[in-house]
Order: structure tokens, then C-alpha cells, then sequence
DNA sequence: AAGCGTATCAAACACCTGTTTGAAATACAA
DNA sequence: TTGTATTTCAAACAGGTGTTTGATACGCTT
């Protein structure tokens, strides 16, 4: 029989190509991967990834889920009326995404690197997951300035946030040579995440304050 | 005569080859960067990087150029005694460095590029230029929480500070997506630096008010 | 002008990249 | 079992990379 949902062998080698692209696209960015490795981590020809993806680009496309960013925002949305806590558990997931080692969602890893040198895929993931990031936490920003706030002083407030998160993981090279004993643990990362809530809330008070 | 000071034409080809490399390295990252488009900006054969530098490695290693970030500090010291201004002194000079297209010194934009992913020189840019400033804004940020906070906050705010300014540079990629009609012009470059430093100062200060 | 060390150059080198090829192996239906 | 379509594979391809080579041109002292 063939029903829809089989698992042939060929969707067995898509599979182990998809997870070993997201591991080394991860690891060494969009460019410094190479298709040698991955299909090495999946322990497949060369020729496998033109075959099921059509090019390294394609690969890519597929490999990007956008599934865990959107669940962290449905998660929050759902976490109560306090715009102040909200944020808090909304950084706190995200630096967990973004830092944690064990977790799963690799997701965040590529976006991160993506930032920098845009890929054929960047204009998709903006379109997809960036910008419907900065919307909602736009609309977090806007409920705890309680609109006291200038559209684009709102903007660069929402900007700040995400620097400060996004830095964590960017320059990790860099952090972990200025201070080595340091580990992103998960002590670490709560400790991490509840500063920048507390950092970014002051800041946002003031912009509020600070009434134009 | 051959004094010291003479300006051969392979003292002149050398100074095109540097002022290539700075260009192209500042856009394409050190990876990314082509000797042959190097050579091509610089008028001279592709076997000249090799002569006069040994190897790319090489290149980049003369390329690099710590003065303009020493003379910031230099500068930001002599300022004056209330930390608070030479915090957003500092924060503003810094922008400046970063995204003004006008500015000579691609020297802090060349490094950003490399926070990612660690090339050879890595090692002696966080020794020679990181370190010193993270040190540097870490002294401003003591005197500005007058020892009230301890000394992982006082790092953790450091990189906040820090985090929000790189992102700007970082993210220009993905920001230019998002908000197609911002320009780095210099009024944009100056609200976009008193934003981080009035954020920041808020940031501070809660964090010296809530003395653990 | 001759000689010598330096600088430049086109060409080639060795290696790595994503991609293609055509044959071999496998899976599946008749 | 036979025939057909799909999947895998080693090998080659075309293009790009940093680097090296050996000849040529140049600048400078004698």
C-alpha cells in the first residue's frame, strides 16, 4: 500500500539531512557550512542534498522552522495581563532559545547568524519571524509605557531589547575570552535574561517618563 | 640618500594594499573578503599581499588599527568629572565610529564583523581594543552606580550598554528590511545614541537602586 | 653604463566549493 | 519474476580560493 504517511528510506535521509543542516548551518553560519559536512553528520552522499533540496539554498529554506518562535509568543500571550511580567517570561524564553545548549530549537541559532551577512533566505525570515517579533514586542513595549511613548522612541526601545539579547549570542567568541570562567548554564542564563528585563523596564519607564 | 623616512613606490603600493584591505574587509568580513577584489581596489597584482604582508592573516594584522578606539577613551577621560554626560559623551562618539558612512575609521566596523565568528587576529583584538574598553565603560558605569552594585550586575550592564550599540551595526542587514525608510544619517546616528544612553542611565540606576 | 637587490607581473599550483553525471543498487507494482 | 521508477553512489566538473613561481622591469648605488 501507499498511503501518504509512509516512512520510506528516502524521507529517512531528508530527515537525517534536515537535522544535521540545522546543527552545522548553526554552528558555522549559511556560508561557512559546507555540504560535505552535513552530509557527513547524516551519513549520506554528496549528491544527496541536490537530490532532495535541489541546491544548498534550498536546504536552508527547509531547514528553517519558524514553529518554536511562534510558539514562544503564543505561549506569552496566554501568560496573563501584566505587560511587566510578560516581558520577563518573554525574555527568559528567549534567552533560553538563544543560549541554552540543550535546546533543541537550533532555530534561533541560524536566524542569529543570518543577521549579519544576508543569505537568499533572509528577506523570507524577516518577513516571517523577525518582523512579527518586533510587532508583539512593539505591543508589549507600548502596555507598559501606557502610550507616553513616540512611535519611533517606542521602535528604538524594542531595538534595545533585542540588541542586548541578541549580543549574548553573537559575540559569544568574544565573551567567552574576556571571561572565560564564565558558563551558560542555566543559572547563568536566568540571571542573564532577569537583568536585561530589569535593565530594559527601567529604560522603558524613562522613555515614558521623559514625556514628549 | 636612504633615510628612514623615505617613500618608496613599495611603501606607496603597501599603503593602496592596506587601504584596500581596510575597505573590503569592513564590507565583506575577513572570510568573506577576496584577495583578488583587495588587489583589484588597490591597482596591484594578486602575488603583491603575499610579498608584503606573507598571507592574508597577515593583512589583516597590519590592517587593524586600535588608535581611533584609544583616542576615544583618551578623549572621553578629558571630558570632564560628571559621568553621567561623558557616559552619553562616550555612547556617542562610539555610534559615530560605528554607522557614519562619512567616517575615516572603519577600523570599529571591521572588528564587529569579526565578533562572530573568531578569525586568527580575534585573540589580539579583544587583548589590544575589546578588553581595555570593556574595562574602560566599566569604570564609568561603577562611578555612575556609586558602588552599589555588585560586580557580575556591573558586567552585565556593561554588555547591555555595549549589546545595544553593536546591534545597530550588526543588524543593518536585517533593520534595513524592517524599516526600509531609516537612514544613518547624522541626526538619525545622534537620537538613535541618546536613546541607548538615556535607556541605559535608567538601567543603571535601577540596577544601584535595587542594592542586593 | 654596469651591477645588484627589490618589486611587479602573468601564470600556474593545490585545494576547496556547490553541482552534475551516469551507472549501480534498491524499492515497488504488475 | 520481471519491469519500472526511485534512490544512492563514486567520480568528475566548473569555478573560486590563498599561495607560489620564475621571469621581467624597476630603482639605486657604484
Amino acid at each position: 500500500m501507499t498511503g501518504a504517511t509512509d516512512i520510506t528510506a528516502s524521507d529517512q535521509t531528508r530527515a537525517r539531512l534536515l537535522d544535521a543542516a540545522r546543527g552545522v548551518f548553526a554552528q558555522h553560519g549559511f556560508q561557512g557550512a559546507t555540504i560535505r559536512e552535513i552530509c557527513r553528520r547524516a551519513e549520506a552522499n554528496v549528491a544527496a542534498v541536490n537530490y532532495h533540496f535541489g541546491s544548498k539554498d534550498g536546504l536552508l529554506a527547509e531547514a528553517l522552522n519558524f514553529a518554536p518562535l511562534k510558539a514562544l509568543q503564543q505561549a506569552n500571550a496566554r501568560a496573563g495581563d501584566c505587560p511587566e511580567l510578560r516581558l520577563r517570561l518573554f525574555i527568559r524564553d528567549f534567552m533560553l532559545m538563544l543560549l541554552d545548549e540543550n535546546n533543541a530549537s537550533t532555530q534561533c541559532r541560524i536566524m542569529a547568524r543570518e543577521l549579519a551577512d544576508p543569505t537568499p533566505a533572509l528577506d523570507q525570515i524577516v518577513r516571517e519571524a523577525i518582523a512579527p517579533l518586533h510587532e508583539f514586542l512593539g505591543e508589549l513595549v507600548r502596555e507598559i509605557a501606557e502610550k507616553k511613548t513616540g512611535e519611533a522612541e517606542l521602535r528604538r526601545c524594542v531595538l534595545s531589547i533585542f540588541g542586548q539579547c541578541l549580543f549574548y549570542r553573537h559575540s559569544h567568541p568574544v565573551l567567552q575570552r574576556l571571561h572565560p570562567e564564565m558558563r551558560y548554564d542555566d543559572r547563568e542564563i536566568e540571571a542573564i535574561a532577569r537583568h536585561i528585563a530589569e535593565f530594559s523596564l527601567a529604560g522603558i519607564r524613562h522613555s515614558a517618563g521623559a514625556a514628549r
